[in-house]
DNA sequence: CAGAATCCCGTTGGATACTG
DNA sequence: CAGTATCCAACGGGATTCTG
């Protein structure tokens, strides 16, 4: 909760926002990324988008390694946040189906330059890390040391 | 000079296809995923994006309600997977400072579609959150609606 | 100035048991 | 089947203090 000054001076090379230095946009975004930024959000996306219409348990397994509780609370929040619509047939037994809205379909859109940017780049990123193992002190500092 | 742009903006379909791709490819990307949407790596990126070199004060200022802590956290795991560099001069007193390298201003990039969504769709996000607040039973069956 | 170390609390999230 | 309720361990992350 911290409404912390972010008396930005956003300069041209940050496409985003295209001259908007509004801090109450910029903590509402950075509040709804760190909202779809968590363990699930995403990954139920990626399974809804390819298997367009799921029922809970075959979403659960299908995402892989979610508990029961925390699927529940992440597709409620999902649900919430209109990312997705939550179907239920009042039966018994109960059968509950999700799929995504447009505009959960469109998050997966977008949040798709960050997985070909993560494909592209994990080699790069696993010899970095190897090399920082290695040699934590491997800093470029011209002229000494 | 911009090797890393791929301008991608309409995907056909998901980089995995409908079947089950590399399952080890999936996980990896997973885990990248997951370590870089902390509550701070994307915000260290795009500060470190608008000032292009930053000494740890500085950088700790312009993100904005960082501990110490854990912007000393986030900056180490980000040089360790090769997003920016840590320069240290060895003086007292000392000085470090930060900048991004290719590879961290590519995942800036590739980021920036994911915050364009939220920018968009902020105003839908809000609405469908009220909405859930007044009306948790919105549409539960095909047909009544 | 840039951090390392410590303390401490709130949240996350898994496992389990139970219900309609 | 699709949850809810509960307990509990692990982690995140802020505040503070100390050091080279």
């Amino acid at each position: 909760m911290n409404d912390s000054m972010h008396a930005v001076t956003r300069p041209p090379q940050w496409p985003h926002g295209s001259g908007q230095t509004d801090p109450e946009l910029d903590r509402l975004v950075r509040e709804i990324i760190s909202r779809i930024a968590d363990k699930w959000t995403m990954l139920v996306i990626e399974t809804l988008a390819e298997h367009g219409c799921l029922r809970f348990t075959q979403l659960a397994a299908q995402v892989g390694g979610v508990s029961q509780k925390m699927l529940t609370k992440t597709v409620r929040q999902m649900e919430a946040d209109g990312l997705l619509l939550r179907t239920v047939y009042p039966q018994v037994p109960p059968k509950v189906e999700y799929r995504l809205t447009e505009i959960g379909m469109s998050l997966g859109e977008a949040f798709c330059g960050v997985w070909l940017w993560a494909e592209r780049h994990r080699h790069s990123i696993e010899a970095s890390r190897q090399a920082y193992l290695t040699q934590p002190e491997a800093d470029a500092m011209p002229g000494s040391r």
